[in-house]
DNA sequence: TCAAAAGTGTTCTATCTACACCCATGT
DNA sequence: ACATGGGTGTAGATAGAACACTTTTGA
C-alpha cells in the first residue's frame, strides 16, 4: 500500500440492465469494439472520468443504452482486474427497465440485444459471474422490497406482475397467495380501471403506489 | 463518457472495523494525518495501487490496524467524491473482529481508537453515514448469516452470543427464544466444556460449527 | 440458605401453504 | 352454451412471541 509513485489505476462502471421479454429475464449485452476479446459478447459500460458521481456516470449509460430515464438502478459491487491486462477497477450496477420503455442504439456498428439469463454465452472478462450475483441481489430484493416497479409500466394487472415475478424467481407461484400477498402490502393499489382481453371476464388494473424504492 | 484524455482518478479502500467492547459496537477510528481535515477522527483507508485485488487491499489495511487474520471482510459499497477536493473513488468494506485478538497500532503519532456507534464525534468525508450504512448492513445479516462468528472467541456461552446479537441490534432479546432460534439453525454446537465464573451454575460453552460465511 | 445466572417447555398467535369454486366476457 | 382467464375464502401446518419455574454453583 505504499505510494512511492503515485497509481493511476482504471475506473469503470458497468451496467447489467435487466428486462422482462418473452416471459423471461433478460439481460442487455453488446459487442465489444475492443481489445481484448473484441467482438464477443459483454456487458455495457466504460471508464469513469470523476467528471460526475458514478451514479451519475451510471445512469448516463444507462440513458445511453436504453433511452428510458426513471429507472430502477442500483449498485451491485465492485470488482478489481477484471480486464487482466491492465490495473483497474469496475463498479457494477443493475438497472431493472420497462421493455416498452427501451430504444436500443442501432447505429453502431455492434448493435445490442437482450439475452436470456438462463442462457448466456461465454462473456467477456468475468462477466457471467457478475450477471449470476446481480441475478441473486435481484431475487433477493424481491422478497422484501417494491423493485418490480421498475420492470412494469403504471399500470398493470396482478397477472402481469406474477409473470414478472415467476420470470425472475424461476418458479411458479400460487396465484391466490401471491394476490394475497401483494394487496396486503399495500405497494399496489387499483387504479379504478379494468383491461378486456379476450374472451374472459375483464382484469383490473394495479399500479405502484410509489416508485421510490420501499422496504417491508 | 469519452476519453479524450485519459482519467486517472484516485482509487482507495476504507475499512470499517467492528467490535463488541463493553457491551456496545463500536467502531476503529483514526485520526487523519494529512488534509483535508488534517487531525479529524475518520476511517482508515488508503490508496489502492492496484498491485493486489480490492479484497487483498482491504485485508491488509485491516490487518495493518489490528494486527488480526481471518476475520470476516465484506465489501459495502462504493462511493465517489468522498473528498471534494480531487475527482475519485473510495471501495468501502466492513469488517467484525473479535477484540481480544486485536492490537491496535501506538506507535503512529496518532493513535487509532475505538468509538461507539450510538455516540461518534463529527468524522472526515462522509464517513458517518458511511458507518450507518454498514451497521444497517450488519444488523441485517445478523438475522440469516452466521457472521457473529467474527465478533466472538473459539468458544462461548450462549449468554455471550445473545449479548453480542443486543448490542448489534439495540434491543434486548428474549433469552429461551434466542437459545432456541440459534441452536434450531445448527451454526453452532456445544464444546462439551464449561465455564465456571461465579456463585451460580456454569455455562456450557459453544462454538461455531464453521468459521466461513453461511446463509440460512 | 441465599443470591445469581443457567437451563428448560408450553400456549397462544400470526403467517404461510394448499386447494376448488364462481364470475364476467367474447365467440 | 361454452371456453377462457379473473376473482375469491378456508382449513391445516408452521413458525414466532410471550411467559415462569427449577438447577447448579460460590459465598
Amino acid at each position: 500500500m505504499s505510494a512511492s509513485e503515485p497509481a493511476h489505476p482504471i475506473v469503470a462502471t458497468i451496467v447489467v440492465i435487466f428486462a422482462i421479454i418473452d416471459g423471461a429475464l433478460q439481460v442487455l449485452l453488446v459487442r465489444r469494439s475492443a481489445d481484448p476479446d473484441r467482438g464477443r459478447w459483454a456487458l455495457p459500460g466504460g471508464r469513469w472520468d470523476g467528471s460526475a458521481t458514478l451514479d451519475q456516470a451510471a445512469t448516463a449509460k444507462l440513458v445511453e443504452e436504453t433511452g428510458a430515464r426513471d429507472l430502477y438502478l442500483e449498485q451491485l459491487f465492485t470488482a478489481s482486474h477484471l480486464d487482466a491486462t491492465q490495473p483497474g477497477v469496475a463498479v457494477a450496477y443493475f438497472a431493472l427497465v420497462e421493455p416498452a420503455r427501451v430504444r436500443l442504439r442501432t447505429t453502431d456498428e455492434w448493435v445490442p440485444a437482450w439475452h436470456r439469463v438462463d442462457a448466456l454465452p461465454e462473456l467477456a472478462f468475468r462477466n457471467n459471474e457478475l450477471i449470476a450475483h446481480a441475478v441473486d441481489r435481484v431475487r433477493a430484493k424481491l422478497d422484501y422490497t417494491n423493485i418490480a416497479y421498475g420492470l412494469l409500466p403504471d399500470a398493470f394487472t396482478l397477472r402481469e406482475l406474477q409473470t414478472t415475478y415467476e420470470a425472475i424467481l424461476g418458479t411458479p407461484l400460487d396465484r391466490r397467495n401471491f394476490r394475497k400477498r401483494m394487496l396486503a402490502t399495500a405497494l399496489i393499489a387499483p387504479t379504478g380501471d379494468q383491461r378486456r382481453e379476450g374472451a374472459h371476464r375483464p382484469a383490473l388494473l394495479y399500479t405502484f403506489t410509489t416508485r421510490e424504492p420501499v422496504f417491508l
